[in-house]
RNA sequence: GUCCCCAUCGUCUAGCCGGCCUAGGACACUGCCCUUUCACGGCGGCAACAGGGGUUCGAAUCCCCUUGGGGACGCCA
């Protein structure tokens, strides 16, 4: 791919922390740049100083990297740009394109208020568009606070969106807006055009709910003569209950989806299936290969709805897709946390490890899973599983476990094979089904009655603990008879 | 209230420049097989073109209406 001028950003504000929509965003932005060999920026929108949150800026960074993203130049914050977007302003007012608006804020929300109880609509009345030269210097002269206001001509307005084709408006359904505050700083739209035009940016991809904003910001864009980038506006995600997911809903951190067990690339992969398809029946698409083929034009117009469940199982396939190794790197610090094993012991141990994934990564759907279901790995004191012990440990048990005592005691390499020859003599000499031995044996090895199979259970943690377990559970019998 | 967008199994979707669709795949649910258990895997099953009008020899595919869903309407972003 040759390089080329293409740059896109993700525009998050930092008001809560990522949830999935801005993330999947911020993914089909990174997708098309990395397909095309364009660039992909992040800008903090923090013009709103009163919800904006400095605290929440790195958290959003953490996610974007948790998820895999990367970008190529330092992040911007519009906080810090403040005063570039004044010029603009001022160049607007000049050619008679905005204006002011001596309204108070008050008076507009009492207005608004009216409106919207009386079924009307609330848009802003054009009051001072048409105040004569002589009222504006009045005003001026008295030191009136005054916000500028874009003055929307008559006519109607379109643009083709990548995603949803041409969509038109008539333009009394925008109002004249507001560019700057009264206090004297640029608001949203304003700052996201001249950030949008400094920063070379050649395609908005962004969540649904800018597509009146699209409006606003190509009649600043036509107001200053700059180039207008091109649009894309994907659906927003829904919860389960049809809502959005969003800021306001209190949303959940995508980081948080990683403390569920959920693997980075697994959210990726689903998110991209979330209003996108490769139009083939893949699913499972790693990075790479999404890199390859993602294309903005087969994004879907519909909401979908985020289904956990899916989720699941794509981690799920992603958790055995991977090495052993690697498994074992994300396995052993939540291991460590839960209180199952210590860093240092791990240290020597990395083999056994890697051992104990391998068998359990078929099993697991969340990486969470490892903990969950590795306790008889790393404890030799736990609890038999009641309804199990009921069934399985019943008195004759005990002579079968007596007996195999007996075999694994005599065997020399403690490896699957020779344990499975074993245990099938053991059940040959007694006249019973292996069956009748494997489950109490497993039971008395893992404490459950499921799991990996009992010859890789046993050949893992080993001859000395083997024979120490199945000897626990054989006093245990006998204490039940007695 | 006004405007914009959207509409295929419960969910994600393929199909949508009309016939190859008795609508395909995946998740979930479920039957069977594999099997020492659980899981994996394999083979099946259940399950959808929102409704109504057109256009056409023929419509999931094109048009209109209805209904439903989403979004926007801030000196928020």
């Amino acid at each position: 791919m040759t390089p080329n001028h293409i740059r896109v950003r993700i525009a998050p504000s930092p008001t809560g922390y990522l949830h999935v929509g801005t993330a999947r965003t911020a993914i089909f932005n990174w997708l098309f740049a990395r397909n095309v060999g364009g660039q992909f920026i992040v800008r903090i929108e923090d013009t709103d100083i009163e919800r904006s949150q400095a605290d929440l800026v790195q958290p959003i960074l953490d996610a974007l990297k948790w998820l895999g993203l990367d970008w190529d130049e330092e992040p911007y914050f519009q906080s810090q740009r403040m005063e570039r977007y004044n010029p603009y302003v001022e160049k607007l007012l000049q050619s008679g394109q905005a204006y002011r608006c001596f309204c108070t804020p008050e008076e507009l929300e009492q207005r608004r208020n009216a409106a919207m109880a009386a079924k009307e609509s609330p848009s802003y009345n054009k009051k001072c568009r048409h105040l004569s030269e002589s009222e504006i210097a009045d005003n001026l002269k008295n030191g009136k606070p005054f916000a500028v206001r874009l003055a929307i001509p008559e006519g109607e307005t379109s643009y083709d969106d990548l995603v949803s084709g041409t969509i038109t408006r008539q333009n009394s359904e925008i109002e004249d807006f507001v560019v700057l505050r009264q206090d004297g700083r640029a608001v949203y739209n304003m700052a996201v055009v001249v950030d949008d035009h400094e920063m070379g940016i050649t395609h908005v991809i962004r969540g649904n709910d800018h597509i009146s904003n699209t409006f606003k910001q190509i009649h600043i864009y036509r107001g200053l003569g700059l180039e207008i980038p091109k649009f894309a506006h994907v659906p927003l995600i829904l919860r389960p209950d049809k809502k959005k997911v969003s800021k306001r809903l209190g949303d959940k951190d995508v980081a948080e989806y990683g403390k569920d067990g959920i693997l980075p690339e697994a959210l990726f992969n689903f998110l991209c299936l979330l209003g996108w398809s490769p139009k083939d029946d893949r699913e499972f698409l790693p990075r790479q290969e999404l890199i390859r083929i993602f294309t903005i034009d087969s994004i879907n117009r519909a909401n979908p709805i985020f289904n956990e469940e899916k989720l699941l199982s794509l981690t799920a396939e992603y958790i055995r897709s991977m090495s052993d190794h690697d498994l074992a790197v994300i396995a052993a610090p939540l291991l460590v946390e839960a209180g199952h094993t210590t860093k240092y012991w791990l240290e020597t141990r990395w083999e056994y490890l890697r051992k104990v994934v391998g068998l359990l990564k078929e099993r697991c759907r969340r990486t969470t899973d490892f903990v969950r279901l590795s306790s008889y790995f790393f404890f030799s004191d736990f609890q038999y599983d009641p309804e199990s012990a009921k069934k399985t440990f019943v008195p004759e048990s005990k002579d079968y476990l007596v007996k195999l005592l007996e075999k694994f005691g005599a065997v020399d390499k403690f490896v699957k094979e020779n344990l499975e020859a074993a245990l099938n003599s053991a059940a040959e000499e007694i006249g019973v089904k292996r069956g009748r031995l494997i489950h109490p044996t497993r039971l008395a090895i893992s404490g459950i009655s499921e799991g990996p199979g009992l010859y890789d259970i046993l050949e893992a943690i080993g001859k000395e603990e083997s024979i120490k377990r199945i000897r626990r559970a054989v006093d245990y019998i006998d204490k039940q008879e007695g």
